[in-house]
DNA sequence: TGACAGTATCCGCCTATGCGGATAGGTAGA
DNA sequence: TCTACCTATCCGCATAGGCGGATACTGTCA
């Protein structure tokens, strides 16, 4: 049962929330959420090595970036629990901006780089 | 979405996640609770009013005590979250452990009376 | 190999919340 | 109304974990 109060208290930090919302689009790097939620590096890394610690995200290094996905589920409950969210998450307020935030910011960013 | 992270609070502590798993087979008073998860009754008194803050559960009273129920449900997820719960805490082992407990302590109870 | 960019971790500070014992508040029955 | 019992709240204390800035680490490229 210790597991499952882990991976509650992760989800009981709005930040979290609201990355575990962006990441159920995708994987993302430590700078693409930076941009989104404005919020300073440290913080963002903060809350992802939470999240990786209580099971939820899994990080891979690619070149200079972290790239962080939601993490292979490990048991039904877990699996539920990650269903629930996904359909919840992108219909709050804070979810449907961060989204939109996001496909704006990546949209940009792919101007850039051209 | 602070309504929500309030819902997960509640549920990232091991107790409050025990008191829910026996809450969910029906209404329990304070001292039910403090029989079966052996705590001291101001530590069962706060969580409970954690609980209710959060919107998990009410309490109403009736003569000297106070029995608690899970609250009604305020909305789709908490709806679905509870469900959620309910079908995985009684298959822990703390749960079902819990859930003899009680039984056990309600038989004796019962004789008690007679 | 030196400079730089992205990321993780450390730091000091502050708040929330855990605990159990003590106390206060309600209610029923004598 | 006095007493006894059940429950809620207060208290002091300890710990977890929030924050942002500073620093350390790591990989890339010239």
């Amino acid at each position: 049962m210790e597991k499952t109060t882990q991976l509650f208290k992760a989800l009981s930090e709005e930040v979290r929330l609201r990355i575990l919302g962006l990441l159920c689009g995708g994987e993302l790097c430590v700078c693409d959420l930076m941009a989104v939620l404005d919020l300073p590096q440290s913080t963002i890394s903060r809350h992802l090595a939470y999240l990786k610690n209580a099971g939820w995200v899994a990080g891979e290094r690619r070149g200079v970036w972290m790239y962080y996905r939601l993490a292979d589920r490990d048991g039904c409950f877990h699996e539920d629990l990650l269903a629930l969210l996904a359909s919840y998450l992108p219909k709050t307020k804070e979810g449907a901006a961060d989204k939109i935030q996001l496909e704006s910011f990546l949209r940009q960013k792919g101007k850039d780089a051209c």
